[in-house]
DNA sequence: ATGGCCCCTG
DNA sequence: CAGGGGCCAT
């Protein structure tokens, strides 16, 4: 996983360590392996948080009497931390060896995990942190007095020895008190929330930082060191490793019958030391010494080695516990400073960075993770903070939509088609035959026929300027129906004829009427007020945009060999209405949105529907498919399956998805048929009536102008909105179809039960290729 | 047996 | 427009 860890080599290791695996390699006595040719008493690379996180973890062989408690918790290291551990710091190990290294782990363990406690368990901690700090003054002004002691071997053994139970007392309150900060931190991992442990982690960040803050009051060194590996991250990684080291107890294990010798001598040397009061001087020469600990701590941990190795291995570890710490949370503002800057470049959500991030307090996960939690609370705050703020954007900003769409829900209803449908029905029984059947009468087509040239050349996508240039165009464009003329003649001129007219004329358009579908609608409204919200700002900047998802693939629609330029370009459908426009843009954006995975993305509709989808193709369809499959009818009747596919590709097709496609299909065409039927029987009927030779004026009749009823109801029925021009092409399938049926009808074949099925056949060898626009995701138009 | 289509119904 | 039944081809 791409973590910014990665990019903090220093930092790995740890990462490895936090590892849940356990392995038998593990085990103290793998540790020492002569391959490495390390010491036998090689420390285990046990991360110093370990066994924190696995309180239930099976406790491995005592080690020694110095860590009773620690030992309780211990658990199984991580092999591959020791791997990387066996390639740097020795002395540190052998300090381990010594047992009085566990109490520094111990703070350093602490001051990780303090990050996992609440607030509470985190002033706890600052106690706790001064206390060691305490602790490590004395200890630094006993291996003071030790190396003195080394010179002036006679006085202070039993000054050592007291010194040393002191030690060991204080180790063990340490103990009890990371014992009962471990339980506590458990408690609170498995009770607390997400949010309440991301604010407490902060708190107790902060007094973490705090009691840091004090401890360097007492111990000047610490700020020292922090600024010896300001500069090296290198050393702050074997610092850090080392603290880990200095928590592990392999040592003791590996080591415990020594240890209990030196536990031994070391009482006695405590007891003797006891006695001798704690020179300021001798602290100075320590805390010099430690000074230099950065480098300079090996050798000093060689002369541990020897007859007090104990106290130099307690100088040693102390120096190594406030370098640590240092170093530690140098590392973490290192990886914190890369991490925020790799997510300042990649502001829209960083899946790499953020699953890094234990974001989710996952129980046994957290567990494992905490660890590394703990080490970079502080990035991992400042993350979670970002990813709060971001959904807590985001949200809000669904929430916005979906208030707005709840509001878009409630927009009037606008005319119903069936009401078209049946007022043509009842043109249908009207008296006025000919009113009723513009195919019929000798008049209609008188009138139709000089209408229909100049209503060709006033498609408006044939001339249409620049979409943006001449906005003015559009209004006169869409519609080239001729409303006096058409009203003139046309059947049941006052019902027919105003609901005709107020089809046509795209300028100013009734809004959309609501979709059916109240899901999708709520859906659209959001997704569109997204879209808006989104791409509004980038208005300006539409123009190359536009030409990209719009403009050029209409422009290749409207030159399409096989039907007439009926798609208006969508930047003029702007023009024409700013609801158009608000649709058009929404489609573009959504076309745009879903080309890219995992955005939010959903099929835009003009009649307002969106659906959001999480992954990058959709896994339903939505009232935007059905649209787009609507107007995609007037190319093809019959799509096939791969058809489909081609030109939804915002779809995820399966089994139901394509059988739904294609039943719209069936759908489709059964509406198509059915109406060509209506008006074949129509004009036959008509035809009959007139009492004149039918053929007569039968093929100019029959024919399906933008101007008829027949027109009017298919284009009401695939393209409500009106916002696409039909297609030529189509107008000249339906006359087919429409001749067709008036033929079959004429001529008495639909006695026949399967007397539709030729005209299928021949309506199905005139499906035409469906424009490129379509294979654009979303509705090509609004 | 399966899938596609048509037809009918709600 | 969806669902169910029937038919037909594979």
């Amino acid at each position: 996983m791409d973590s910014p860890t990665d990019l903090f080599n220093d930092s790995s290791p740890q990462i490895r360590a936090f590892a849940p695996t356990h392995s038998s390699t593990d085990l103290p006595g793998v540790h020492s392996q002569p391959s490495t040719g390390r010491p036998a008493f090689r420390p285990p690379g046990f991360p110093l948080i370990h066994h924190l996180l696995q309180p239930g973890g099976a406790p491995r062989r005592l080690g020694g009497q110095l860590n009773p408690n620690l030992s309780a918790h211990r658990h199984l290291g991580d092999t591959d931390l020791e791997e990387d551990r066996e390639e740097r710091d020795e002395h540190v190990e052998q300090d381990i060896e010594d047992g009085d290294g566990v109490m520094e782990g111990e703070e350093s363990l602490l001051m990780v995990k303090k990050r996992h406690t609440d607030a509470a368990l985190a002033a706890e901690w600052s106690q706790d942190v001064l206390k060691v700090k305490r602790m490590k003054l004395e200890s630094r002004a006993r291996d003071g007095e030790a190396e003195e002691g080394g010179r002036r071997r006679e006085g202070g053994r039993e000054g050592k020895r007291r010194e040393r139970e002191e030690l060991k007392e204080q180790l063990e309150e340490a103990r009890e008190r990371l014992q009962a900060l471990q339980e506590k931190v458990w408690r609170a991992f498995g009770e607390k929330n997400m949010a309440e442990e991301e604010r407490k982690k902060r708190n107790r960040y902060k007094e973490g930082r705090e009691g840091r803050r004090r401890g360097v009051g007492l111990l000047g060194e610490e700020e020292i060191t922090e600024g010896l590996y300001d500069e090296e991250d290198i050393d702050g990684g074997e610092m850090e490793k080392e603290t880990f080291s200095f928590l592990s107890v392999s040592p003791f294990d590996s080591f415990h019958r020594r240890k209990e010798e030196k536990q031994k001598d070391k009482e006695r040397r405590m007891e003797r030391g006891r006695g001798d009061g704690l020179h300021f001087e001798s602290v100075m020469e320590g805390a010099g010494l430690w000074l230099d600990c950065g480098g300079l701590i090996r050798g000093d941990w060689q002369g541990g080695i020897e007859e007090e190795g104990e106290e130099g291995g307690q100088k040693f570890a102390q120096a190594l516990k406030l370098e640590l710490g240092s170093a530690v949370a140098r590392v973490i503002d290192r990886v914190l400073r890369l991490y925020t800057e790799m997510t300042d470049f990649t502001p829209s959500s960083p899946p790499a960075a953020i699953s890094f991030l234990p974001s989710d307090g996952g129980t046994d996960g957290g567990r494992e993770r905490g660890e590394w939690m703990g080490l970079l609370a502080r990035e991992e705050e400042k993350m979670r903070r970002k990813e709060e703020e971001k959904r807590g954007e985001q949200d809000e900003e669904k929430e916005k939509q979906l208030q707005k769409s709840s509001n878009g829900n409630s927009l009037p209803p606008h005319r119903s088609e069936p009401t078209d449908l049946g007022m043509s029905l009842t043109v249908q029984r009207s008296p006025d035959i000919r009113k009723a059947h513009p195919l019929l009468g000798p008049p209609l087509s008188a009138h139709l026929n000089p209408s229909h040239p100049s209503l060709s050349l006033h498609h408006p996508s044939l001339p249409r300027p620049p979409p943006l240039s001449h906005p003015p165009l559009l209004p006169s464009a869409p519609q080239p129906k001729d409303p006096p003329s058409s009203t003139s003649f046309h059947p049941s001129s006052s019902s027919s004829s105003s609901s005709s007219n107020s089809f046509p004329p795209p300028p100013p358009p009734p809004p959309p009427p609501p979709p059916p579908l109240p899901l999708p609608l709520l859906h659209y409204s959001m997704q569109q007020l997204f879209s808006r919200s989104l791409h509004h700002p980038q208005l300006p900047h539409l123009p190359p945009s536009r030409k990209d998802y719009l403009s050029d693939p209409f422009l290749e629609f409207s030159s399409h060999p096989s039907s007439h330029p009926s798609f208006p370009p969508l930047p003029l459908l702007g023009h024409l209405d700013p609801s158009l426009a608000r649709h058009a843009h929404a489609g573009r954006d959504r076309e745009r949105g879903m080309r890219g995975d995992g955005g939010i993305r959903g099929g835009g509709g003009l009649d307002g529907e969106l659906y959001l989808t999480a992954g990058g193709t959709q896994e339903g369809l939505s009232p935007c498919h059905l649209k787009k499959a609507k107007l995609m009818f007037f190319y093809t009747r019959y799509p096939s399956s791969n058809t489909l596919k081609t030109y939804f590709p915002d779809v995820k097709f399966n089994r139901c998805v394509t059988s739904q496609m294609i039943k719209w299909f069936s759908n489709f065409r059964e509406f198509f048929y059915i109406q060509m039927e209506r008006f074949a029987r129509q004009a036959v009927r008509e035809a009959l009536n007139r009492e004149g030779p039918p053929r007569l004026g039968r093929e100019s009749q029959l024919r399906v102008g933008r101007d008829t009823e027949l027109y009017r109801i298919l284009n009401m029925h695939y393209n409500k909105s009106n916002v696409y021009q039909v297609p030529e092409r189509f107008i000249e399938i339906s006359e087919v179809a429409l001749r067709e049926f008036y033929s079959a009808i004429w001529t008495g074949r639909d006695s026949d039960p399967c007397w539709k099925k030729g005209i299928y056949k021949i309506i199905c060898k005139l499906d035409s290729p469906v424009p490129d626009a379509f294979r654009l995701p979303g509705c090509p138009v609004g």
